[in-house]
DNA sequence: AACAATTTCGAATATGATTTCGAAAAAATT
DNA sequence: AATTTTTTCGAAATCATATTCGAAATTGTT
């Protein structure tokens, strides 16, 4: 179904987490080996499959024979391709990251040059609700799983989440030099609450009555324009 | 720490739900005992233990043991009061449900009868984001577990999510009908956004720099007036 | 076709948690 | 003080799942 060849994952190589036993053999053996790509397909079917149940049932009620199940596979073939089953959703984790990241930055790279700063917020918000909304299991599982998963793990996902807040900072930043903001807004506070309202769309979003698209329109008119209309 | 003397829970006797073998006695021998309520104190402790321990550790990785520790008391001991672990979750989360509710009425009843619509949406904001906020584990345990429970209760819950926001459907819709919302908002949509941008609060919310009320004013802010200056 | 490496799988293992049970302790009642 | 009821608790039973392991099957190579 969904596919995962390119998620902007930077080096295969190295991101890609073996286990011990798959590791052992292919560096005794011959490293620069190329046929040894042949299952990577299983591979990602696996992470698919994790993915969708991810979306599916949480992180609590993914059973590991749900993923093997789903991926066509038994339990015990998911630990010839990863560790333990937090590597996996670790993955499942990694991979919804970059493609919400790209997402995003597409959208606004999408636009002219000219385009000004309502322009490019505006861009922004539908490429993270897009995202959001698209029905990737990827994106949905993080959506769904991200305050369950253990505390660790947690905290090196929020410090990317961070980071790539970095892109949402500037805009804002950048709105509020240009003097585009009303004074009594903190934006450190905004980005979150519009963070809140993107994020929390996938509790509630059911596709047909309204796209992706309509969704994230709204939340751009609710962001820079409120509801109520202007005095006079 | 936290006490539940009164938590609107409509009828005590009918909604407590006791383990079969305290059932069985209580109605075997003398119904219209008073005297039998000398330990709902245990049972108060173990809620507010429990709220705890889901608030801090999210539904999963909430074991009975901790419950029981925080309590002061043993694993098994628990099972003296509820039928099972989920029957504690569901009287958490029925009293969590209840808090926030009555803190959003009251905050609307404090109003002057003379109060606006723009008031008295903003009074509700406050009311929720102060429930979300205050430090309640029971209503932070909300937040943090719902979307991780079992699919039955989930839906049960959802059911009572859905009757109270009934509340906030009403405001917004006399808002439309007096012309003071901007035509092209969908209210439906508005409230889902505004309760994503409430309700994630939790999310990166930390007492210090600003009070629950700084946010329920942002929040105000936001929603009512956007983050854009006026044109002109 | 023979050989070597990769991949799959079923059975066994290990672990950790909820829940049950019956007896002991504590509290209430007579 | 004796008796009954309520409450606590420790030990065991139950259950479910992740994980390991070694052997079989498949695939790739010479």
């Amino acid at each position: 179904m969904m596919d995962n060849q390119d998620d902007g994952v930077p080096n295969r190589s190295d991101s890609v987490q073996l286990s011990r036993r798959a590791k052992d053999k292919l560096n005794g053996t011959r490293a620069r080996n190329q046929g040894a790509r042949k299952s990577e397909i299983t591979r990602a079917r696996i992470l698919d499959a994790a993915a969708e149940v991810f979306m599916e049932k949480g992180y609590a009620l993914a059973r590991i024979g749900d993923i093997a199940k789903k991926a066509g596979t038994q339990p015990s073939s998911i630990y010839y391709y990863f560790d333990s089953r937090e590597a996996v959703v670790e993955e499942v984790l990694s991979i919804a990251n970059n493609r919400t990241d790209r997402s995003v930055r597409r959208a606004i790279e999408a636009l002219h040059k000219t385009a000004d700063l309502r322009a490019r917020i505006t861009a922004a918000i539908h490429g993270q609700v897009d995202s959001v909304l698209s029905g990737d299991p990827y994106t949905a599982a993080h959506m769904r799983i991200f305050d369950q998963i253990p505390p660790k793990m947690r905290e090196h996902f929020l410090r990317i989440l961070d980071e790539n807040a970095e892109l949402w900072r500037a805009l804002l930043f950048e709105a509020q030099q240009n003097g585009l903001l009303r004074p009594e807004i903190d934006i450190s506070v905004a980005r979150l609450l519009l963070f809140g309202m993107m994020n929390w769309s996938i509790e509630w979003y059911k596709p047909g009555r309204m796209t992706p698209d309509d969704v994230a329109e709204q939340v751009a008119l609710l962001f820079l324009d409120g509801t109520f209309v202007r005095d006079r």
